[in-house]
DNA sequence: TCAATAGTGTCTTTGAGACAGTATGTC
DNA sequence: GACATACTGTCTCAAAGACACTATTGA
């Protein structure tokens, strides 16, 4: 590190969240009205400054995630950071992005103090023709953290994020085909699953069905990475409409 | 974001560099001796603190990465935020890690102002009884760097970017061998390797043995992310001496 | 009975890993 | 010639994807 006599120039610290779930089948994220300027009125990915000298990163993260959503014990990982100088027009704010991820049916949020907060389908806000804009540089922010969902869903046991304490295959599934934006084959998901070691262990004689045959319960296995993985076909003839996969430059790093 | 009357508190900003190269076939990283208090004499990652309001991070990372180690055109990827209180004695320093990727033997750094930068050994800082103590929470950005520089070499082009502008296959396996601790198949690495499509294109029918039969050159390909991937065998069996992969906690996402 | 979902089996293709064998250079 | 490295081929096993089939529920 150089240290001159000179001063070095001080930022404004924020944390900004892309909270994640599923509602009916959609992949959702969590958006606020913002009822001040800059872009009063417009949509914005929850977020806030750091409250004091002393608050970690990760620990503000979370007292939004409460604040703002309700929300507590979700998984939460760091996206990456976002300070182009010229993002906030009140001056240099530097935002450390962070991915969260909510099981399904939290309620459209319960009596917190985010009343104009709301669940919005993903693809309305990152297809090429969005209907919702969103504030600041939280598109591309919102970008990154679906492109890193996707990719962990991969290589990790994150779907079972998204999924309530027990959950069935086919609803793990639905997490698969919803962040992906694909259309499974559930024969050859069953056995997937099943063989990566691991990642679901059974939970219990249990069932629950709608209609159809009952299914057995599993719940999230000791894992976090997995082996094998669940690769998405790269070959394409999967994307079903409306997937949102286009437009988006997930990746930041240059080649010389 | 919280909009009220009470104000934000502010922090310095600074960009540290985990720069890995390879020379003779072991995986080193850029360190400089600190000159000044804290951790003065330690050694530490390159890096530096924002020079001015409107310096952009990405740009401030390759201004350090000239300044400190002479590179330019070089792979420069943000690995993460590094903001824990405390971390540094001199106040709320947050710091943005950045991986760098140079081409081997640029020679030990030119005449830069950076007299004291010398490459290391990775394993001589990361193994468990560490010959070279770092600075702040460097041995931990390292350890991400080297983590990410992995897990990407399976699924990206970016091997290439250790290597110069055209290479042979057995110099791209070295730096799978070298970033990985592992030792492969020379027969089998050729084959997948070349089966990864848009990995690596012929460079003319060039040559340059030094004993045994001449080899064909290559350079990068047009893609960024291979398939099918270079998967690391997870069975176990492979390891070589000296192997840095274990003690590390490279994820700190947590699940519910 | 049918509709619907859960779960199993089987076939084909692709790729990973082991390793024999051939090619082409230097000494 | 020996030696070293580059490259090719072949075998076996594991896993992906396609898809026929059986099982178990509710209506």
């Amino acid at each position: 590190m150089t240290d001159d006599r000179w001063e070095p120039p001080s930022v404004l610290l924020a944390v900004d969240l892309v909270i994640l779930t599923l509602r009916d089948a959609r992949l959702h994220v969590l958006l606020v009205e913002r009822g001040v300027e800059p872009y009063q009125g417009a949509f914005a990915l929850p977020g806030g400054f750091l409250h004091d000298e002393d608050e970690g990163i990760e620990a503000a993260a979370r007292r939004e995630l409460a604040e703002e959503a309700g929300l507590a014990d979700v998984h939460l990982e760091m996206i990456g950071v976002y300070g182009d100088p010229g993002r906030d027009p009140r001056g240099r704010v530097v935002s450390v992005a962070h991915l969260a991820i909510a099981p399904w049916l939290p309620d459209p949020i319960a009596g917190t103090d985010a009343a104009s907060a709301c669940w919005t389908p993903v693809e309305d806000v990152l297809f090429a023709s969005a209907y919702v804009q969103l504030a600041f540089d939280h598109r591309r922010i919102l970008a990154d953290g679906v492109e890193r969902a996707r990719t962990k869903l991969e290589h990790t046991s994150l779907a079972t994020a998204f999924c309530a304490k027990t959950f069935t295959i086919s609803e793990l599934q639905q997490v698969y085909e919803a962040v992906w934006g694909v259309r499974l084959d559930p024969r050859n998901f069953y056995r997937k699953v099943q063989s990566a070691r691991g990642f679901i262990v059974p939970a219990g004689p249990m069932r629950r069905p709608q209609s159809g045959r009952p299914a057995r319960l599993f719940k999230a296995g000791p894992v976090q990475a997995l082996y094998p993985p669940m690769v998405r076909s790269t070959q394409p003839g999967h994307e079903v409409l409306g997937g949102h996969a286009a437009g988006i430059a997930p990746e930041g790093g240059e080649h010389a």
